[in-house]
DNA sequence: TCCGCAATTAAGTATGACGATTTAATGTCC
DNA sequence: GGACATTAAATCGTCATACTTAATTGCGGA
């Protein structure tokens, strides 16, 4: 229902030939200042010029590149990359930089989940507050033994509700982003085998704060849910400075 | 320096076709499940479908529009739009649901300016610290008298530096996104002529905080600057329901 | 040395043709 | 008469090519 990481090759060349260029810049080959051009591309890519421009005119959206007469396709500094379009994000999740990433990504969680959680707890509907309830307790049934995968579905699940059910619509577009960092860090990551109780315990409590429109509440637990999601990123992979 | 609403026609010919159907669409002129057809937009417009065909991508990357084979060019639900994106933020706040727009936005900012300044209190450079207290020092001075034009270049400054301050690409990256809220405000809203005393002040006080590493209380008053900021935007367009 | 003009280069635009694909209409068989 | 297969039409997708525009380079003269 959500697409997601159905961001895959897609139909189309110009769509094939995007799914190969972007994560080659975003993984750092052809880093800024890297000159390529139209003709070399086509050539290197064998599709035609028309493709090749099409693309171009993607990244060129995403300020990854910047197309200029005379001079060609120029890889942009990382300053300027909208690292907030989700086919960045997809690719840099996957690419070198991913440790980068995965931080600065929660932190945005730390942000913005809490603040999602108190609005949740005012404006939800009835049934979305049913479906924050079923999957609490989904989180809490696979949380033992090896169900490490339905876990990770219920909790995405949860998120994307709270994110919803806060009726803005910011919010609710980061939903993407949040099932990717839970994605990845269960798929990459060494995610604890046996999820921590004391999430699956806070997961339950939002859902009962948001159900009884407790929103200093919702947004306290949900502030101690993502922090520790933030400390457990410094657990696994420990970086020197990274916010 | 920093390309913001410099985002005008743009270069090219599918830049300022884009410029064109680009608000078109996000004003609400082909509401969702609109069909448009390459041949008609080319003739429309008066440029070639290689033209037509580029801009599309582009409009396509941002989930505003899917094309099909024999179907055409299909404006998307507003709920698949990516909001992030920088030009579709600036082609809404220029339209119709601006107010919508706004309220999300702010949200948005009461959401991540505090976490930023936080963590620019524990990162900030001395450099930045300067900034800081320079453009606050800046707002004083312009905050009595008819200079809501200055006021606002240090304003806008001023959250610029604090998100970029904090060391993490995605708040840094919301620069633009508070620049064109403040500017918005400014420009449209009728904003009060005589900029509050309070705000000024809390801008020094967070400065302060800031240079003195102070990263609970540099939260605390930023969460205080938004929330009003937020409670302004209620006051001037009261709106029924809009997180 | 500096200024300006011309040549060069690569992207930008336009056009025509063909292929691929999806939708719709048609027709056939049961 | 309805279900399914076949055919047809419409539109995007891709390609090749020719031409235009702009910017950089470099040459030559003042």
């Amino acid at each position: 229902m959500t697409s997601q990481a159905a961001d895959g090759p897609g139909r189309g060349l110009h769509a094939r030939l995007l799914a190969r260029l972007g994560p080659a810049i975003t993984a750092g080959d052809h880093p800024p200042g890297t000159v390529l051009l139209t003709d070399e591309l086509a050539e290197q890519y064998e599709v035609s010029r028309t493709v090749v421009r099409e693309a171009v005119r993607v990244l060129e959206s995403m300020h990854l590149v910047e197309s200029r007469r005379r001079v060609g396709v120029t890889v942009l500094p990382t300053e300027q990359w909208n690292v907030f379009d989700p086919q960045v994000i997809t690719w840099r999740l996957a690419g070198a930089d991913r440790p980068r990433q995965l931080r600065s990504l929660t932190r945005l969680r730390s942000a913005v989940e809490p603040v999602a959680a108190r609005l949740a707890a005012e404006l939800a509907t009835p049934e979305e507050c049913a479906e924050l309830t079923e999957h609490a307790l989904g989180l809490v049934r696979t949380s033992r033994g090896e169900q490490l995968e339905n876990y990770l579905v219920h909790d995405v699940a949860f998120h994307r509700v709270i994110l919803r059910a806060s009726r803005n619509e910011m919010f609710a577009r980061l939903g993407d982003v949040v099932a990717a960092v839970l994605t990845g860090r269960t798929e990459h990551e060494v995610m604890f085998s046996d999820p921590r109780q004391e999430a699956v315990t806070m997961h339950v409590q939002v859902a009962e704060a948001v159900r009884e429109g407790d929103g200093a509440g919702a947004e306290r637990i949900m502030r101690t849910i993502t922090e520790d999601a933030l400390a457990e990123l410094d657990v696994l992979a420990p970086g020197p400075t990274a916010p």
